[in-house]
DNA sequence: CTATTTGTTTATCC
DNA sequence: AGGATAAACAAATA
């Protein structure tokens, strides 16, 4: 489920920790969301206090003394939460779970497509980190270096491009529908078919839509306006917005794309 | 029992 | 080579 500022939202769930130590670390050792991970590297996070949070895209990297990281991935159905050592019993799908002074750091995964990894560096950031591509929130993100990834991909189709983590980290499914109704893009069409004012506009919906988004669920998860194609996209007899015209849905880049034909040219 | 899902990775084909 | 497509992962929901 969660896309970018979704993703921002999940991770502050975890700031009640911060300032902490970590007395005990919980994995749920079979879960597909280590694979790939040192499970014995989770042990290391004992006795460490517990000192930042970010995310990048939709990844998310939480800070620990004595260079230690834990670098994770909400999948399709991870969540974190907080609880209180006391009283939370264990619940289906935890997969993670950290016990600090006053608070556990939850992470549950329903499917495991979610991923967490703890990463061993001292240093101001692990250098993996550092090497993302620049995230749609950046100043690096700008016009120019967007459309110097359009002319590199012109065969590319717009929503595909979207979705790629490489190029837009942090776009999702729905963010990517908003995004081109908002520049009224057809999701159909190639980024080389783009006329010449429509990166400009391209570019402008990407950073109102990642603004809204963050802006609006970031700090409490608040409900989409109505002014947005979002709470429509899943409706039966889900109407445009802008037009108050049916909207289409179709599956495209392998993911189910809703556009307003009236309105997305 | 069917089809669906706000994600990512891998294989395969053209 | 780049791009499209399908499958795999796995569980809930309708």
């Amino acid at each position: 489920m969660p896309e970018l500022a979704e993703v921002a939202f999940y991770a502050q769930k975890w700031s009640p920790g911060l300032g902490q130590k970590v007395s005990k670390v919980w994995i749920d050792a079979q879960s597909r969301v280590f694979r790939g991970a040192d499970l014995g590297a989770f042990a290391d996070l004992s006795a460490c206090e517990f000192r930042s949070i970010q995310t990048h895209g939709k990844r998310m990297l939480f800070g620990f003394s004595k260079g230690v990281w834990l670098s994770g991935h909400l999948g399709m159905t991870g969540k974190l939460s907080t609880e209180d050592p006391e009283l939370r019993p264990f619940a289906k799908h935890d997969r993670l779970i950290i016990t600090l002074e006053s608070v556990e750091l939850i992470f549950n995964d329903a499917r495991h497509f979610g991923r967490m990894e703890v990463v061993e560096e001292a240093s101001d950031l692990p250098t993996f980190w550092s090497k993302l591509p620049h995230d749609v929130r950046s100043d690096l993100f700008d016009l120019v270096y967007f459309k110097a990834h359009l002319s590199r991909r012109p065969r590319a189709n717009v929503k595909a491009l979207l979705l790629e983590q490489s190029v837009c980290p942090g776009i999702g499914n729905w963010m990517a529908d908003e995004i081109l109704w908002r520049a009224r893009i057809d999701p159909r069409r190639t980024v080389g078919s783009l006329n010449r004012s429509e990166p400009s506009k391209f570019y402008q919906a990407l950073c109102e839509v990642v603004e809204d988004a963050m802006r609006v669920i970031a700090p409490d998860w608040g409900d989409a306006p109505d002014s947005w194609l979002f709470n429509q996209r899943w409706k039966n007899g889900g109407v445009c917005p802008r037009t108050q015209k049916a909207l289409t849905r179709e599956t495209i880049a392998g993911r189910t794309t809703c556009w307003s034909p009236a309105w997305q040219k």
